[in-house]
DNA sequence: CTCCTGACTCCAC
DNA sequence: TGTGGAGCCAGGA
């Protein structure tokens, strides 16, 4: 889909439309999202997009999660609390440290 | 232009 | 499985 992308804009909407085709009831690492968005190595720069989401986003930003297979929030952080709960919707349970379980099958890379 | 910070990763212990 | 340290890129002061 997109290639080096070099304009900020160019960049967020790249990053919102790999998000948004991630299937329900699925997940993607940071760095999987900038992969497929054209970005390699640009995980942090996904986190960054993500945070600067408005509260009523369509953006199913809540299936981004660490590499590690946890959600990248301190547990029981208000963040995590809400990631947990659209996941739960999704039939995706997470044990006390935040991490995904059945991760890695419940993964998505396109 | 430099310095600091972060919704990241990888690797070693 | 959990921690700690180094590398990385982008944005804001």
């Amino acid at each position: 889909m997109a290639r080096c992308v070099s304009d900020p804009d160019k960049r967020r909407q790249a990053i919102w439309q790999v998000v948004h085709a991630i299937p329900v009831g699925r997940v993607c690492t940071y760095g999987d999202v900038a992969l497929l968005a054209g970005l390699p190595g640009r995980a942090r720069l996904v986190g960054r997009v993500l945070s600067e989401l408005p509260p009523d986003s369509a953006l199913p930003w809540y299936r981004v999660i660490s590499a590690s297979g946890r959600i990248a929030f301190a547990p029981e952080s208000e963040a995590f609390v809400r990631q947990r709960q659209h996941l739960q919707q999704e039939s995706l349970a997470i044990a006390p440290t935040g991490r995904l379980t059945g991760w890695p099958d419940c993964r998505w890379q396109g």
